[in-house]
This record gives C-alpha cells, sequence and structure tokens, in this order.
DNA sequence: TCTGGGGTCCTAGGACCC
DNA sequence: TCTGGGGTCCTAGGACCC
C-alpha cells in the first residue's frame, strides 16, 4: 500500500443536487418526490429527490420508467441549468476561499486538497470531521440549505468512495492505514474505470470484490485489458492512488447533439438539425476564443448502434460556417435510410490560435469548395420529431417547460406547473414564500414572462 | 424499462516519413 | 525478390464518468 499518509483529500458531493434546487426554490416540492430529468418519450433521469428514490427513480433510468414507478404527486420537471451552475458557483467558491487546489469534477462534485488548505485539519482525533463539519454548515447557510456528503483520505479514491458511504450529509474519515480495510470488501466497481463491461469481464475470471482483484497479478490483468487499464486496475486495487488534485484543466473537445422523438430519415431535416448543432458547437467555440481543427459528426442509428465520421482540416478554425460545411460532407457520407435516433457535432483538436484557412491560400483543399445545396432550414416542422430531452423537448407545442422560472405582472414571481392544449398552470410561490396557489392562463397570455431564478449568487443565504 | 447529453481516455490499424 | 523499424498523425470505436 503506498497512498501517501501526509496527503490530505476531501471529495464533496453535493446530494441530490438538482431535486434538492427545485425543493429549495419551490416550497410546495419540500418532503414531495421530484423528478429532474428529460420529459421527452426518450428522455432519462438526471435527478431523483430522495423521496423519489423510495419508490425506485433513480439518475440514468429512463423517464416513462420512473413515472411508472412514482405514484400521483411526484412532480416531473425539466432542468433549470442556470439556477444550478449559479448555486453551483456558490459552493465552488467556498471551496476556493479554503483551499486553493480544487478540482471541480462535475456541476456538483469536487475534491479539495486539504493539505494546500489555509488551516489543513491534519489527521487528529475528530480533526477532519470537525472542519468538515465546518465547511457544511456554511454550505448549508448560504444555499439555502442544501446538503453534500465529504469523504477525507489520502487518496482522490478513497476520498471519493468515504463520501458515497454516508448519504446525505454525511462526513467519512478514512484516516492513513484504514485504507485496504475499507477498500477490499467494497465490489470491484468501486474502483475508477471499471463500469459494466469490465465488471462483467472481471466475473468471468472469478473477481467480485476489490480484494478479489487485488490478488491478479498485474501481468495477467494488462495480457486481459491492455497496459493502460492494466497497470490502474493492479494500482487502484492496493488503493496506490498517487493522482494530484488538478485545479485547472484544458477542455479538449465540445460537442452538441440531440435525440430525436421518433427516428429520422430525412436528409434535410437532419441537415437543418446540423446546422443548428453547427451554430451551437461554433458559438461556444467563440466564447471560449478557441479554434479547432478536426470535426466529427456522431450518428446513433434507429437499433443504437453508433457510428462517427471525422475529418481533420490542415488550420483551425472558429467559424461555424467551417464547421457546418464539414459536418456536411461528413454526415454525406453515412446510410440515414434506416432511420437515426441521435445526430451530434462535434470539434477537437482545440487551440488558443487562430490559423483560417485565408492564411492557407494557395494550398490545394478542394473539400472546402461551398459546393453543397442549401437545405439547411427546410422542412422543419414536421411535428413528428423533434428534441427527445432537455429544454427543447419540454418545451411542448405552448412554449414552455415544467418547473420553469417565470413571472405575471400581477401575481408576481412563479413556475410553470404543467402547460398543454393552448394553457399554461403557474404556481405562485417562491424559497421564501410559503406553500403558493396555482393559476391557469392562455399559453400566450402577454402578462405572463419567462423570469429569472431566484438570486442565491450573494451566498447570503436567502435571495436577493 | 429501452436506453440523455456533456465530456475523457484508450486501443488498434493504416498512412506516411525517415 | 523479399522485405526493417520507429515515430507521428489520423480515424473509428468503445468504455467510462457525472
Amino acid at each position: 500500500m503506498s497512498s501517501d499518509p501526509r496527503r490530505c483529500v476531501m471529495h464533496l458531493d453535493l446530494d441530490a443536487f438538482f431535486a434538492a434546487v427545485e425543493q429549495r426554490d419551490k416550497p410546495s416540492l419540500r418532503g414531495r418526490p421530484v423528478v429532474v430529468g428529460g420529459l421527452g418519450g426518450r428522455g432519462v433521469v438526471s435527478t431523483a429527490s430522495y423521496e423519489a428514490r423510495v419508490f425506485g427513480a433513480r439518475s440514468a433510468m429512463p423517464m416513462v420508467e420512473a413515472r411508472r414507478r412514482c405514484p400521483a404527486g411526484t412532480a416531473f420537471l425539466s432542468g433549470r441549468f442556470e439556477a444550478y451552475r449559479a448555486t453551483s458557483r456558490v459552493v465552488m467558491d467556498i471551496l476556493r476561499s479554503r483551499s486553493p487546489l480544487v478540482e471541480q469534477v462535475s456541476v456538483d462534485e469536487a475534491y479539495v486538497d486539504l493539505s494546500a488548505a489555509a488551516d489543513p485539519p491534519g489527521w487528529g482525533e475528530g480533526a477532519p470531521e470537525a472542519w468538515c463539519a465546518d465547511l457544511l454548515g456554511e454550505i448549508r447557510e448560504r444555499t439555502g440549505g442544501l446538503t453534500a456528503s465529504v469523504g477525507v483520505a489520502t487518496s482522490k479514491m478513497l476520498a471519493k468512495l468515504a463520501s458515497e458511504m454516508d448519504k446525505p450529509a454525511g462526513v467519512t474519515v478514512v484516516r492513513p492505514g484504514q485504507e485496504l480495510d475499507v477498500l477490499h470488501p467494497l465490489d470491484v466497481r468501486a474502483v475508477a474505470g471499471v463500469g459494466p463491461a469490465t465488471a462483467a469481464r472481471l466475473r468471468t475470471f472469478g473477481v467480485e470484490t476489490v480484494g478479489d482483484l487485488a490478488r491478479v497479478s498485474q501481468a495477467d490483468l494488462v495480457a486481459i485489458f491492455g497496459t493502460a487499464q492494466g497497470t490502474s486496475l493492479h494500482r487502484l486495487a492496493r488503493a496506490d492512488d498517487d493522482r494530484p488534485v488538478v485545479a485547472e484543466r484544458e477542455a479538449k473537445s465540445i460537442s452538441s447533439e440531440e435525440t430525436f422523438a421518433t427516428d429520422v430519415t430525412d436528409r434535410a431535416a437532419l441537415e437543418s438539425e446540423l446546422t443548428r448543432l453547427a451554430e451551437g458547437v461554433g458559438g461556444r467555440l467563440r466564447s471560449a476564443s478557441l479554434f479547432a481543427r478536426t470535426i466529427t459528426v456522431k450518428v446513433r442509428h434507429h437499433d443504437f448502434s453508433t457510428q462517427t465520421r471525422s475529418s481533420t482540416l490542415p488550420f483551425a478554425t472558429g467559424d461555424h460556417a467551417v464547421v457546418l460545411r464539414e459536418g456536411r460532407h461528413l454526415l454525406a457520407g453515412v446510410d440515414v435510410s434506416q432511420g437515426i435516433r441521435l445526430l451530434g457535432l462535434g470539434v477537437s483538436g482545440l487551440t488558443a490560435h487562430a490559423q483560417e484557412e485565408l492564411e492557407l491560400e494557395g494550398t490545394a483543399y478542394p473539400e472546402l469548395a461551398p459546393d453543397l445545396p442549401d437545405v439547411g432550414g427546410a422542412d422543419a416542422e414536421d411535428g413528428d420529431r423533434g428534441p427527445a430531452g432537455g429544454l427543447g423537448a419540454a418545451l411542448g407545442e405552448t412554449g414552455w417547460s415544467t418547473g420553469q422560472d417565470v413571472v405575471h405582472e400581477v401575481h408576481g414571481p412563479g413556475w410553470v406547473w404543467g402547460s398543454g392544449r393552448g394553457r399554461v398552470t403557474v404556481r405562485f410561490e417562491g424559497p421564501g414564500t410559503p406553500p403558493g396557489p396555482v393559476r391557469t392562463f392562455a399559453a400566450d397570455d402577454p402578462a405572463l414572462t419567462a423570469g429569472p431564478p431566484p438570486d442565491w449568487s450573494a451566498g447570503s443565504g436567502a435571495p436577493s
């Protein structure tokens, strides 16, 4: 075992984050099952509140299955990602105020190197526990009551496993020397990089627990899984994990994709979706001041098989029109006659410096000829297709998305409770009010407009 | 039950160059 | 006529993570 006992790493996981933000901002949902995710026919669950988990709702579960399991009275909401990001920022700022070394893994998860903290807790009796309790108290105060679970250990792997052991709102500390006692009884799936496929292969060799894995020789693991994964498995099974906490990571790729409500065979429809994707990816390149050399088109077929086609330019571009043109060439080489359920567009080979094609004038590059017919935007309102998840799907026919923040000229701020058949129902309440009344309007009522999420950015514990 | 959307990393084979 | 070796870049696909 070679964890460095001087290292002290914390992993923090905000509990049922999306659902918790919804319950915080929508008093009528507190204590009730809440499911956040794609509401279309092909949507999946992003987060289920603990009340919804009682009925078996889980992350990544198809939404239709979550609806089948949860009782009447369950709230099914599409996400308010702006609100989640804003609250995430408050939490990450708290972490950074306590240690300069914070690695944000996702909107609701981070590693913190406590050895680098201004007041490192050390391993003394009750010390890490007290340090974390104080942290969780500040997070609770400044986010309007959100809870997090944390784990503290000598490595990232053990810290993460520890944070999962007592949820919600738990603090679990694995002290130096305890690593293998904690690790070896766990299922192999606990090891980073062991998913369903690797676990299934390991099971054929009789490996069920991490302890079983630790008994397999490195040579055998490398022979079975290749150099990188084999050596990684061998080390992690011994709690040998010196991966550092890295504060800043550079993006390697930017992509956008869309699953259709029903499979699409119409090329014109695919091209118009590709145009939207290119505009989105191009916009994100621009706002990040980045340029890309490789363009990738991704297609998921009717049978769920996935195909990618990519091409690398002799220059780096930030121009969505160039991305689109390459995307069209790539898509033209894909058979769509059996039906496409997903179309994606991505860029990679990112650099901070433009090197547009003009600078390469004179180099032969026939691919760049603008020779494709412009079919973008054609045939966009067939009605039987459209996004399956995310905001687009939730917008539905009325243009309102369930859970969305709105404001009414007379009744003030509220959120969309449901919509359909030209009507929209709003509940008028906010984080600081008691559960509020529900009223129904025409979907195009001019008195009703989209509103901003409650503002928690000041982190004062109450929206301003 | 029928499978989202955003990413990262790895492998393998082929082209190409020296 | 038979046949090198290494390095790098590119493409496609797959596993995994949140």
